[in-house]
DNA sequence: TCCTATGTTGTATG
DNA sequence: ACATACAACATAGG
């Protein structure tokens, strides 16, 4: 399900346990899960620890504990993060439950697209510290934006904003509402925009993330009906702008949608 | 049975 | 080496 605004509502599910200790953990399908990290170091670790903050970053987020340690997440397709009693039974689709005190926090992921890192390390991971900076940070210029599309001038402009590396957090629906509100057709070239094109794209790239945050990223708020987001998904959907029919095809390996008069080759 | 699913990566090909 | 395309991963639901 998660891209950036959903990754930010599930990262806040555990606020519950802040400043709270570890007293033991589950783990389960960890050579899948950790598939870059350490399980047993995490087993060993963790309990006696004591979660002091996260973030977000793109579709990742990271939980610090203290002293040292650091549990890097990414919900893939159908991870999510919740709370539940502090005697909690896990379940079959259960990978991590860390038992406090007061609550349980636990990570559920049924098709395990989903990943965990664990580090012990003063300072946070390399590999987070490597991630593509948000785009809602002010280090992120349109003149990037624009060599990117350079550099990939022959990917239709759908996969090019799925691509982490300049579009981190954005996913499948987020791409499709960007182009639809840019009135650009999923299946440009990236290298075919022109200036104003480009201009464009950016600014309802940082519109939607921005959007997506305050509506999503609080309480899973439905999105207002006016976006394609509640028309998108459902055969016979109508665009909320034209009224006409919405289509649907594959573009750049995901299901596309989008609005046939108003996003033309 | 077959198709779909808000994601990423490894591999093949150009 | 770089860019692009696509199968593979694993499970559930329509």
């Amino acid at each position: 399900m998660p891209e950036l605004a959903e990754v930010e509502f599930y990262r806040k599910q555990w606020n519950l346990g802040l400043n709270q200790s570890i007293q033991s953990i589950h783990i389960n399908s960890e050579r899948r899960i950790f598939r870059e990290g350490n399980p047993q170091l995490a087993a060993q670790r963790l309990p006696s620890s004591i979660l002091k903050e996260s973030q977000c970053s793109g579709k990742w987020m990271l939980f610090k504990f203290q002293p040292t340690s650091w549990l890097g997440i990414h919900l893939g397709m159908t991870g999510t993060l919740s709370t539940a009693a502090a005697d909690y039974s896990p379940l079959k689709h259960d990978h991590l439950v860390l038992y406090q005190k007061k609550q349980s926090l636990i990570f559920s992921d049924p098709r395990l697209f989903g990943r965990i890192r664990f580090e012990q390390t003063h300072d946070a991971p390399l590999w987070w510290l490597q991630l593509a900076p948000s785009l809602i940070s002010p280090e992120v210029k349109l003149k990037d934006i624009s060599a990117f599309l350079k550099n990939h001038a022959r990917s239709p402009i759908k996969a090019a904003l799925l691509m982490q590396k300049r579009f981190p957090g954005i996913g499948n629906w987020m791409a499709d509402e960007i182009l639809w509100r840019a009135s650009i057709h999923p299946r440009r070239l990236a290298g075919s925009l022109s200036p104003l094109e480009e201009k464009i794209l950016w600014k309802e790239t940082l519109t939607v993330v921005r959007n997506a945050l305050k509506v999503i990223g609080n309480d899973w708020s439905d999105p207002p009906n006016s976006w394609l987001f509640n028309h998108r998904w459902k055969d016979g959907g109508l665009c909320p702008a034209t009224g006409s029919a919405l289509l649907r095809e594959t573009i750049g390996g995901r299901t596309t949608c989008w609005s046939p008069g108003r996003q033309k080759i």
